[in-house]
RNA sequence: GCUGCAUGCUGAGCUAUCGCCACGACGAUUCUGUCGGGGAGGAAAGUCCGGACAGCAUAGAGCAACGUACCGGUGAAGAGCCGGGUGUCCCGCAUCAGGCGGGGCAACAGAAAGUGCCACAGAAAAUAACUACUCUGCUUUGGCAGAGAAAAGGUGAAAACGUAGGAUAAGAGCCUACGGGUUAUUACAGUAAUGUAAUAGCAGGGUAAACCUUGCGUGCUGAAAUGCCAUGUAUGCCGUUGCCUGAGAACGGCUCGUUCAAUGACGGUGGGUAGGCAGAUUGAUCCCUUGGGGUAACUUUUGGGACAGAUAAAUGAUAGCUCCGUUCGCCUUUGCGAAAGCAUUGGUGGAUAUGACAAAAUCCGGCUUACAGGUUUGCAGUAAUU
RNA sequence: UGGCCUAUAGUAUAAUGGUAGUACGACAGAUUUUGGUUCUGUUUGUCUUGGUUCGAAUCCAGGUAGGCCAA
């Protein structure tokens, strides 16, 4: 049984879809990060945990760097996303999340991780609120 | 040996764990599994040129607009590249002078078609004439009036070809000699630009990266192009115009012209879809190699090898070691020095954070810009030894 | 991906190729018991690198930064 994978299916691909995660989500930030999401309780089509990630031109110019900032955020999320990932089948609902960076400089690995894990609490709690 | 500049090449590696993208095979059968070998650059960047490709348009003519500008070659093409010419700057050599050699740079058509502009200073910045000069007339000997001429005049970025002589009332390319510039013709050399020579002519400067003129070139739009499939759907409503007269359209910038044109055309408003596949990755391809052509760019030929394909966008993360760099300690080489010490060579051990510029987006050829460290070649400077 | 535009003092905004202004602000001084108002003076600039020109904010070329448009 493979665990920390995230292939197609996982991610947030249909434009349409991120344009309504934007208009009807909800927000929070945990510092250099800013979290769109939404909680569906229909049963999920594909995969019931869909994900994003953002980094703006504006705070950096080169793509290297947003490169960069995508792929150790993705590599966070993809760590720790099983437990919320169980709990979302569980309950039979469907969460989609969409992060954004919103700091300025280049962060490093363990800060991200630190951050990733923080907001993925508060998710959880969310999705415990909403059962009730 | 060191330093600097230019130039070409390179653009850290290995292991483990966990992943991402497409492809192939196998198993499975409609959502995944196993295995295999692949997966970012020299600039992928900037988007500055040129194409391929695609759609629409295209009888034709004129104007406009834009681009371009010594000549020849190269190439699919170009504002690229190569070679040549001319001009100019620098260096070296030589010299009475003319010159010879090497290198850099050039948006290098036309100012003798026309228009504009040339601050300040200066008499004057372009149809000259303020001072001074010459002649004539008048004269109160201070000058005044008329005519001539363009040589002299603390300027300026730039001053009406330069020097010498003649001529003259005074002067002036007004004339002559020498020299320089420029235009045309002819001859010779060269494919040509151009050069050399002769003859004839010209004389009022700069600016075209001011307008402009001349030659040449350009149809417009760009993969969010475009085609197919699926989904959805309404010849909806309002206004204008027209159905005999020519409104309008043909996405050309405009005009003429041509063609089409009635269950119509145009404008506004409202509703729906916005998913997939193709385009799309093997092509004017790149690398190594063998021979030929050409001064070179480049071209041709023999043999072999290589080539990613995402689409909210793959090619990564973590840990350890090595490499490079920095820094510290110990030993050591050489030089200076009386010594302390300073600079320096090599070895060894520890610590440390960092790892240049930068991410394919339809595809190619160039150009431009960015680039830590290493390394090739060349040039310049400098130190020591021989 | 393709196309277009802009850059002038701390801020806003002028300037035919010919001495870079104006307003607000900042600073200093005067007036006032003090502050404000008012008056006087000063400060700081053509995004950057080259070229054309006797001379560039202006013209041309390369770069940098910022903004806008096209689904």
């Amino acid at each position: 049984m493979k665990q920390f994978t995230l292939g197609k299916k996982e991610r947030l691909k249909s434009r349409k879809q991120i344009e309504q995660l934007f208009k009807e989500g909800k927000t929070f930030s945990v510092q250099p990060l800013r979290i769109y999401y939404t909680v569906q309780s229909t049963p999920a089509v594909t995969s019931p945990l869909q994900f994003g990630v953002a980094v703006g031109t504006r705070q950096f110019k080169h793509a290297v760097d947003r490169n960069r900032i995508k792929r150790l955020i993705r590599e966070a999320y993809r760590l720790q996303k099983n437990e919320i990932q169980e709990q979302l089948k569980l309950k039979n609902k469907t969460l989609n999340v969409f992060f954004i960076y919103t700091g300025k400089e280049l962060p490093q690995y363990q800060l991200i991780y630190e951050t990733v894990r923080i907001a993925l609490q508060k998710l959880r709690q969310i999705i415990v609120q909403s059962a009730t």
